[in-house]
DNA sequence: GCGACAG
DNA sequence: ATCTTGTCGC
């Protein structure tokens, strides 16, 4: 880990800016209903790794109903390394990236939204990037984090991005679940591990 | 005593 | 996440 930190040029007092960023931005997430009547179209990214290229699967789902509109795969260097709690340091780029130009309602983002240590994951930030509503999907919570920042929906984690509220995620989410976890997250991860290249 | 922790 | 064989458990 202390390598990967070396290496990639983060260092503590580096981390330190960043979480008090963190906490920062956390007052910028805006919590509240969406009208969950009029979402039509629902997004999913999810990220794979293979050496230094990081793979996105965007994939665009109707709602409710959850049939597959589009899907779309792009790649990337990656930018950082993965530490805990840091999650949208490494994945920010890639999933903005795999947004880039696309249209949809509400987008489901694997890892936490506000279920985080200082109320800020990558669902938030790219949340408030996109200034869209996100939902923070995960399979597994953080350590020291309120249950009241979270919710078990079957397999997953829900919490919210940005734009939306805890009862409204969890609502969505339960419309697509598919074996206990989102569907359109599932195509994600099945996606982004699929080969483009000859050289796989 | 160290480390535990989204992907 | 990814590397990787067989193996323990529901």
């Amino acid at each position: 880990m202390i390598d990967e930190l070396t290496d990639y040029g983060i260092r503590r007092e580096k981390l330190e800016l960043i979480a008090s960023l963190q906490r920062k931005l956390a007052g910028r997430i805006v919590e509240r209903p969406p009208d969950v009547s009029r979402v039509e179209a629902v997004a999913a990214v999810d990220v794979s790794y293979r050496g230094n290229l990081a793979r996105s699967a965007f994939v665009l789902c109707s709602f409710p109903g959850c049939e597959v509109l589009k899907t779309k795969v792009v790649e990337t260097e990656v930018g950082a390394p993965y530490i805990p709690t840091y999650f949208f340091l490494r994945e920010t780029r890639p999933v903005l990236l795999a947004t880039k130009g696309e249209d949809f309602d509400v987008l489901l983002v694997e890892g936490h939204g506000r279920a985080h240590p200082r109320g800020y994951g990558l669902a938030s930030h790219v949340g408030l990037l996109l200034k869209k509503p996100t939902i923070g999907i995960a399979k597994r919570p953080l350590r020291g984090v309120s249950p009241d920042l979270w919710r078990k929906v079957r397999k997953a984690y829900v919490s919210v991005g940005n734009l939306v509220d805890l009862g409204s995620a969890v609502e969505i989410v339960r419309e697509l679940l598919e074996s206990g976890y989102p569907k359109p997250l599932k195509i994600a991860d099945r996606l982004s591990k699929v080969r483009t290249h000859e050289k796989d």
